[in-house]
DNA sequence: CCTGGCCGTTAAGGACGCGTCAAGATTGGG
DNA sequence: CCCAATCTTGACGCGTCCTTAACGGCCAGG
């Protein structure tokens, strides 16, 4: 869960940004003052910072700076002073953004969404694991136990149609629409071609493949687990 | 040079703009309307938008989202508009910063700082280092085991699009947009003659790369460690 | 035991993309 | 005005990938 950790000496504005913040999922711990932002970030460290430069026991500037020491999470400063020199002031010591009180909830739940997506772009790739390779869809990689394996842009097309219907079989026309296009509806000669290429790269038995599975007359299937048992061999 | 581009249609403020950003060494194209806005920015990709909402021409959030399109560059949207929805709506259409007239222009720049210094990326990637090269993005070095190198500004900005998603596939398609502009998107001709300067100039040995990596068909990829084997000797 | 259909495997040919080089165009500085 | 560095553009050889065809194995039904 996204951490906004939310600086405040008025208990009454805190209260209604925890709220609010609280209200939209966030983990929001508080403090109301700069020893006690500093404290919880260290304790817990924050995806972003809502900080009040009016605190009670230290300025503002100095808050920023001891948070720039080691965290880049973005800094969204509120602030009662609308003078251009205590923006610039704070701005330049490495905050982020600075609202003016008194501000609109709505208005600052946008900014902090501005502040989280620029900050957060990668975290993280939705992998596919098998007991024998490993897909990275996003980053086109592939990789077995062997090491790492290079596949072409229509192998990857077609892993793609398949592990997005993981566990269900497609069948052999939408296969066939999805990476050839419409016109190639009947041509179930690529399919046997380019799953053959899969196999072999990425099975560890490419003649009794665990997780491309053919569906025998229908089309074809992705397995991510594989057969409950061993395969079978005699019957 | 960092390039700010300055999409205002009132003549005055456009030029009060300019002028303030240029006597601080900035680069400023200018655009008084939407549609000239998208051209210039397609013309020459800078590193961040100053917006007017109120253009003539077209709704703002849609120069935003034309613009999100294909750029990271931080926008920073001005307005005579102070209602809570314009801002959320900006924000959320892809806006970095949301400044409402009249405003100071030290506040401005403090807030141009602020974008800039969150989309330099000295933060994330202070160095890159790998068997046989080293890259400091942030100080624009770069140099070998033989000795220092000397990278274009377009060798740098290609090398800094797939530094930044490194070890993932970048497309070519992405490449080519934000390097040269999305009117480009075709000449894959750049991205060879581009990457193989690099190859030249960082590679150990530039017909075998090792860490700047080609996808055929798809795009490119920067791979700081390499392959996993030695390279091979005698083939 | 025979036969036909479906699937897996392999290899050859051609289309296309990639690396490379070099010359013209453009830009910035002296 | 000239020079140097960079960017753009075009041409050519080569390697990769896609397409296509042929062949053999497996299974069901007669």
């Amino acid at each position: 869960m996204t951490r906004v950790l939310v600086v405040e000496d008025e208990p009454a504005l805190r209260q209604a940004l925890a709220i609010n913040l609280r209200a939209r999922r966030y983990e929001v711990p508080v403090a109301a003052t700069g020893a006690e932002a500093l404290t919880a970030a260290a304790q817990a460290p924050p995806d972003v910072v809502v900080l009040d430069l009016g605190l009670p026991d230290m300025d503002g500037t100095e808050v920023i700076r001891g948070l720039r020491g080691w965290t880049q999470a973005p800094i969204i400063v509120l602030s009662a002073r609308s003078g251009q020199s205590d923006k610039v002031d704070a701005l330049d010591a490495g905050a982020d953004d600075y609202v003016t009180k008194p501000f609109g909830m709505d208005e600052l739940l946008a900014r902090l969404r501005a502040a989280l997506r620029r900050a957060t772009p990668d975290e993280a790739t939705p992998l596919v694991e098998t007991a024998h390779f490993t897909i990275d869809l996003a980053a086109k990689l592939a990789k077995t136990t062997n090491g790492p394996v290079r596949l072409t842009p229509t192998e990857w097309h077609l892993l793609e149609v398949m592990i997005r219907d993981e566990g269900k079989l497609v069948p052999q026309r939408r296969l066939l629409q999805e990476v050839w296009g419409p016109t190639y509806e009947t041509e179930t000669n690529y399919l046997r071609v380019y799953m053959a290429s899969l196999r072999r790269k990425l099975e560890a038995d490419p003649a009794h493949p665990l997780h491309l599975i053919t569906e025998p007359g229908m089309g074809y299937r992705f397995d991510r687990h594989g057969p409950d048992g061993e395969p079978r061999t005699g019957g």
